[in-house]
DNA sequence: AAAGTAGAAGAGTTTAAACTCTTTTATTAC
DNA sequence: GTAATAAAAGAGTTTAAACTCTTCTACTTT
């Protein structure tokens, strides 16, 4: 559905999301230990996501990964599209480059419907929308 | 959503399931030709298709790829299940191994609808069920 | 039976995603 | 101002998916 990548980069938002309810900042070590990531794999891909504007982070001692309130209302939508592009919403389920409702392959009307929901769940969750489950340890990051 | 060889697995299906309507055997270098893939390729997928039960076959002259009519019922759920396993249909939307309604990751509940639908849509379309579509050419196999 | 066609099988290559390592730069605490 | 800390940046490696090539075997037509 989604890239490794992408996996790893939406567990590291919701719990950076969740520290910074509080204004912690979180660096890398902590973030992989929570999420049971490569450290520095998840340190490239927080670099990336900091170019985008989705994540702010502040260097030294004290420093590390943190969201404003702006950052909290982001939706796992934004990340997908940030790491994966929006191939997932657009994209032809067959992989045809030309598919559209002029020239659809067969079961494009099927992936219409399909896309919008995933596209609609996506852009309604939003990464600070799971700081009080994950909290009460509802919810897992990792395993 | 699905693996690049699943996109290319589910196109040929289509067009062997066109063509074995009318009884006709359908040779690789027709099929890459149909639905514009590399053809060494595209004669592996069959083959490990064939092995799977999922497509008939015939050697030598007159020979080819065909299907009958339990096959024309299979779906695209049958063909992505053979070819990327269940993985789409029952996988964490988040990576996790472990992710299950006791240990939920923070979309869990989310995923478990949408995937249900994905299931459904691709249970439901059958391989047979494009072929007027396909041969009046409202709907594309490559492009 | 011979020739030609077509799939089967296995090994090999290429490419891109996943992951790692090293060096640099910025910031804060002391 | 110095030392320690943490992210930024770039290059490099590994792995798995995507794709190719070659050889073999089976079948059908003549």
């Amino acid at each position: 559905m989604v890239s490794k990548t992408c996996e790893y980069a939406i567990r590291a938002m919701l719990f950076v999301a969740q520290k910074s309810k509080s204004k912690t900042k979180v660096g890398v070590k902590q973030i992989a230990k929570a999420i049971d990531s490569p450290e520095p794999f998840i340190a490239k891909i927080l670099q990336d996501l900091g170019k985008k504007g989705l994540v702010l982070s502040a260097k030294g001692p004290t420093g590390g990964f943190y969201l404003d309130n702006a950052g909290l209302k982001k939706s796992l939508a934004d990340i997908v599209n940030a790491i994966d592009g929006d191939k997932l919403f657009t994209g032809c389920g067959l992989g045809l480059k030309s598919c559209s409702a002029k020239m659809p392959c067969p079961v494009h009307d099927e992936f219409v419907v399909v896309r919008k929901q995933i596209k609609a769940m996506m852009q309604n969750a939003k990464l600070g929308d799971y700081n009080t489950s994950l909290e009460l340890g509802e919810k897992y990051l990792k395993r």
